[in-house]
DNA sequence: CCGTATCCGTTGCGATACTG
DNA sequence: CAGTATCGCAACGGATACGG
């Protein structure tokens, strides 16, 4: 689908600034990197609890996991369920928008896995040269 | 060139978890906000001087410029070319891979564009409800 | 189980001043 | 012009303790 639409950012027409600082906002704050890595956790499993993430998402602590999940439920990115049951059960889903944003990831996270040989070569002859 | 590779991302087969950290450190490194700007700005210019691109990259501040290119450069995104003269002349330029890094990030710059009004729009639903 | 609240060390980053 | 060096504050983020 993205296929088939017109994408603009191949010329070199200038654009609106006040836009292209809200997308570069939005990039930044999207590009995170426990947001990236709970998005992948979220696209493989589907549905997922919050001690199940916190678990998929090695390194996570709790308070960035929660303060993750709530900027992504805010973004729009996460659909939060909160079941009235004891003990709490709490499920986390990605939204049609944020699988949409992990496919958009999809050419970064291959670029990343096809690249990474390349770039620690890279870093190796910089350090080496002093 | 990318469309032909098997791209392995797709299934939920298990990764090695310590190449998965590299590359989750690589995209951590790669998605910084002022990367993101200075491979746009390179994208679109072809070749910049150091000042041409402090101009160019809105709100960056000359250390942050600094240690970006330096970063870029590191992980051989850009080349620096040194002109012995005065006044000094440098001149940043992408190397294919850097160039393939901008290519990989257009689906994300895309996503951005495209779903800026829908993540606004799930913000202001979100502050609402308090 | 699913959080929130607090403390506190570490890092990020802008501002400023200086150099070849 | 193209940096380096230093300062100082603010934000990030981990650890811990507590609550519904």
């Amino acid at each position: 689908m993205l296929a088939t639409e017109k994408i603009a950012y191949d010329s070199n027409l200038p654009v609106d600034p006040r836009v292209e600082a809200l997308v570069t906002e939005l990039i930044g704050r999207v590009a995170d990197k426990w947001t990236l890595l709970v998005l992948e956790e979220l696209e493989d499993h589907g549905v997922l609890r919050f001690t199940e993430l916190a678990r998929g998402v090695a390194g996570i602590s709790q308070k960035m996991l929660t303060q993750t999940l709530r900027a992504m439920e805010r973004d729009g990115l996460v659909e939060r369920t909160v079941h009235p049951v004891v003990p709490p059960k709490v499920e986390y889903r990605l939204t049609p928008l944020g699988h949409s944003l992990g496919e958009a990831f999809c050419g970064v996270w291959h670029w990343a896995g096809e690249n990474l040989d390349r770039v620690e070569a890279a870093r190796r002859t910089f350090d080496e040269r002093g």
